[in-house]
Parts: structure tokens; C-alpha cells; sequence
DNA sequence: TAATGTCAGTTCTGTTTTGGAACCTATTAT
DNA sequence: ATAATAGGTTCCAAAACAGAACTGACATTA
């Protein structure tokens, strides 16, 4: 498989690979959570080469995450902003930064904590079914998928 | 920064990416999610190379995320395994899936459906603070950490 | 007994992607 | 005039990857 392929595969996996699945663009989209905005921060930021993040921004802008928008003119400059669908990625974020800090540790003792804005308080992500409130878990859920209808056979 | 650098980051995102960050690594996690365990089975499902495959499982051992384990002897055959840590990255997969769906269109009309075993119904995944219940949003969460104590300043 | 098949890899070679650094263009500031 | 700023592009070397063949330990079939 190709890595140009992956936007075509039914599979959700692989498509979200194809936006997010290199070695730059979750770090990129971190600064953008941020508030990072422009080319040269995000380039000192993240020690990226400004080939590679020209091209990162380029292929986050055609998948809809950022938009490129001038903040002037004369000289004339843009700068990168997140859309909806990049908001929108922020929930799936929190969850793998949480799983990160429960499952892979840091070798130094600093951590991020997030706290809510209304509370103050250290918030606890947890996926859970909006139906029932119930929590997700690898056990509680079955997949059904044209390419593998027995998603639930034995697993783990 | 290189590649082997990330792990030592005390950024979550960055740890996260030293673990599933590649190209390959959330395939196969993917597949272990179905259920596959073994090299030949990986390999055929996923079409990539045996060396890089190889190289995977042996990182993702390395990271806890999958345990190799015997499965028969004579001829001595090993099977990849989850872990709690790989099965606790279950709900951000889900998260991240959930994303997909909703915001990088299949080109075919093909989609992947996760039902509740118990109610058997669709499930709606919704990454929430456990304390309070409330859905987690870009602007609900405030992020306090070494390197940027104003991660709270203008964003989107 | 010989040939064939299975499984889990390793080794080889050539292409793609990335890293590192310098350069370019327009404009404002000194 | 000179330097600084912002947002890139161009070049070359290094690293990662794809594709295919090969290995080794057995098991099965002919």
C-alpha cells in the first residue's frame, strides 16, 4: 500500500492516516491547539525543516484542518488557522494524550495536566457512548465492517 | 529533532508519536483490534513490507504495547499479543475513528459501524471529563505545561 | 526418501522521504 | 544603503521504505 492510497481505503484507520499519520502532523496540530498560527513559529517550535512543514501546512490546508488566511497585506502574509473539522479532531487529541501520560512515561518527571476552564479542576478524559454514558472498552464494542464481518471474533 | 529523540520529550503528543506515530503502527493496531496475531496474517491483511512489519512488532514490544508469545513449539512459533497497555488505547483509536467518519469522507460509500455488544446498537463516541460528564472541546479545557504556561492564549 | 508447504523472519537493491543548510522575494525599520 | 522579518524554495546527503528473493526449522504429502 501506498501512502498516496491510504485517503482512498474504506477503512476509517487508514484515512485518518492519511491526514494525520506522519511523523509532523499531530505535532503541528498540537501548536495549533496551542495558538501557534504562523510559519516561523511553528518552525522553531518544532525543529522541522521549512521544506517538510511547507509541505505539512500544504497538505493540512487541502485536507480541510487548517485554513491558510492573510493576516496583512504589503507585504502580503498568511497565516494558518484551525477549521471546524480542526476543532473538531481536539476530543480524539485529549484521548491520546491522556493514554500517553497513563502508558508512556516520561523520562523526566514533568507532565501536561489539563484543567477545566469553567471548574478550574484537573479534568479525567474518558471515551464513552453518548447513548448510555457507558465507557468504551475493546470488550463492549463490536465492529461490522464490509471487509471483516466478524470483527468480534476473539481479540487481545 | 529526530525520530529517536521523541520519546524523551516531555510532551505527551511527542511520546505519543515515538509509540504509534508511523505509518504503519495504528494499521496494526488496527488489526490486532480484529484479532490478528500473527506475522504472515499482518503481513497479508496490510501489504506491507516483512522487514518493515518486523521492525514494528519489535518497537511495539519495546513500547509495551504487544507481547510476543509462543504458541507452539517444535517448530518454536511466537504470536503478537495486546497488552493492557495496547488494549487501553482502544477508546482514543475509537475517538480518532469517530473523527474520521465525520470529517475525511470515504470516497466509496463504505463505513465502519461499532455497536454496544449489549444494546447492539450504533454507539456515538464522545470523549467527556469523567468528573463532570461534560464533552470535552477545545474551548472547554485549559492545558498547563513547562514549556508554554500560556497554552491558554488565543487559539482557532 | 524426496518434494512441497508453512511460518517467521532476514537480506538485498533501488526509490522515496526526510534532514540540514543556504538561498530567494517583498517589504519595513535603522 | 543595510539589516531585519516573514514565508517560503532549492540543493544535496542521510534515513526510511518498497519489492522481491532467500533462510531455517520443522510438517505434510507423494
Amino acid at each position: 500500500m501506498k501512502w498516496t492510497e491510504l485517503r482512498d481505503q474504506s477503512c476509517p484507520v487508514a484515512r485518518a492516516l492519511s491526514v494525520v499519520g506522519d511523523r509532523w502532523t499531530l505535532l503541528i496540530l498540537r501548536d495549533c491547539y496551542f495558538g501557534i498560527r504562523r510559519f516561523d513559529h511553528f518552525q522553531e517550535r518544532l525543529g522541522i525543516t521549512r521544506h517538510v512543514l511547507s509541505d505539512r501546512l500544504k497538505s493540512l490546508e487541502a485536507s480541510g484542518i487548517l485554513r491558510r488566511e492573510p493576516y496583512q497585506q504589503r507585504p502580503l502574509r498568511h497565516e494558518y488557522r484551525l477549521t471546524e473539522a480542526g476543532k473538531a479532531f481536539y476530543p480524539a487529541f485529549v484521548a491520546i494524550v491522556d493514554w500517553t501520560e497513563a502508558h508512556v512515561p516520561p523520562k523526566d518527571g514533568t507532565s501536561v495536566r489539563l484543567l477545566s476552564k469553567t471548574s478550574g479542576e484537573p479534568i479525567r478524559p474518558e471515551v464513552v457512548d453518548a447513548n448510555t454514558g457507558e465507557p468504551i472498552t475493546l470488550t463492549s464494542v463490536r465492529g461490522i465492517t464490509p471487509s471483516m464481518p466478524e470483527w468480534d471474533a476473539k481479540r487481545g
